[in-house]
DNA sequence: AGCGATGTTGTATGACCGTTCAACAAGAAT
DNA sequence: ATTCTTGTTGAACGGTCATACAACATCGCT
């Protein structure tokens, strides 16, 4: 017989990794039940970590928290940033309506992390950060959709009013699955875009 | 000298009245610290009431919960069925754009409610309740508009095209206001209406 | 004035919360 | 093989959570 190979107590990760394995665990006790559900023992036992590696990591919860925020939004970031060239507006707003946007848990983590922004402060700073990249991606694909090299201030309104539509869409997907379709959701799409879009 | 009236301890209610108050009071703490800050303690506190009540009239959180869900809806439904005869549309949107709709408490009880909504089964369905009688009450003002007399498939697609806008709008409010504006929001919810409502 | 019905109180309870930290172990360096 | 660095563990802590419930107080009724 040859020794018996102790089995390893834990795998020992580097910090990003390890950062990276709490944040996909947050992100998926977020979309299950909500931020609420939200807290160490849960994350841990989902990530199959111990208790002590988010204060190690992270410095508490918030910090973890934070860092959620930000991966939440980046398949969002990556959809809208596809690609060496920008894109035209039609393949922006395609990608944006597509069923890889409109996955439900990917839905409920946001509706998990909106209810927070509005009342926590730190989230609420990281938020902003985002959505400006957000934002101006947008105008930008407006203005060039109707040939100016520069948004000016109807593109800015017209990008603000399309995410507030796209979010409410999201919304609805959500809480009111039933009543929501990618139809629905593309044909109110193109009636807010067209009008302002054609004319010039 | 008479006999000092002893103070009363307390001040005794009916179930009506103080399941009125407690609503109120979970409200008013929803707005303030989001989901997470709806507690027992927390709400009795800010109704003045002691901490066996919320059990005794609602039978746990839960069922205040849901009240507090009734009760948030109360002003949107009270706007929409003002008055005797039926509103006609562009009445109905400017209620629904007014100050007294867009109060930010109002806003983040919303905010803090659709996370729960996504995750609390019960929830869900005291949702889906009120959503018909709203989502019915605007595919209605549509059709009249139009010089129907029912709503037809159109209408019920443009009418959960604007209750997406309309809450994406609300979000904005609540999570990014420095984007948002009621001019804004006027000028995004006319767009979504213009082509489809002028062209009949 | 006294009784009875019932709304109200506040403590007790057990579960869970986030954080801390000393002991531990894995893997690289030597 | 030994040492060292550092990622990891899990128990311990004080605080907060929701709920249950027995004692109590108020007010309508007689």
């Amino acid at each position: 017989m040859t020794a018996p190979k102790p089995a390893a107590k834990y795998k020992r990760l580097s910090p990003e990794a390890r950062a990276a394995e709490l944040v996909e665990a947050g992100l998926r006790v977020l979309a299950k039940g909500g931020i609420t559900a939200f807290t160490i023992d849960n994350i841990c036992k989902a990530s199959g970590a111990s208790r002590g590696l988010i204060g190690h990591h992270f410095g508490g919860k918030d910090g973890l928290l934070a860092a959620c925020y930000g991966a939440a939004y980046a398949p969002l970031m990556r959809a809208i940033a596809e690609g060496a060239e920008p894109m035209p507006l039609a393949a922006l707003i395609d990608e944006l309506l597509s069923e890889r946007q409109l996955r439900p848990e990917g839905l409920n983590i946001w509706l998990a992390l909106w209810g927070e922004i509005a009342v926590n402060p730190a989230l609420r700073v990281e938020h902003l950060r985002q959505y400006r990249i957000y934002h101006a991606t947008l105008a930008a694909a407006i203005a060039r959709h109707l040939g100016r090299a520069a948004p000016d201030a109807s593109d800015e309104t017209l990008a603000t009013a399309l995410i507030a539509l796209l979010d409410g869409i999201w919304l609805e997907f959500s809480i009111a699955p039933e009543e929501m379709s990618r139809a629905k959701a593309r044909a109110a799409v193109e009636a807010l875009v067209r009008g302002p879009l054609s004319g010039g």
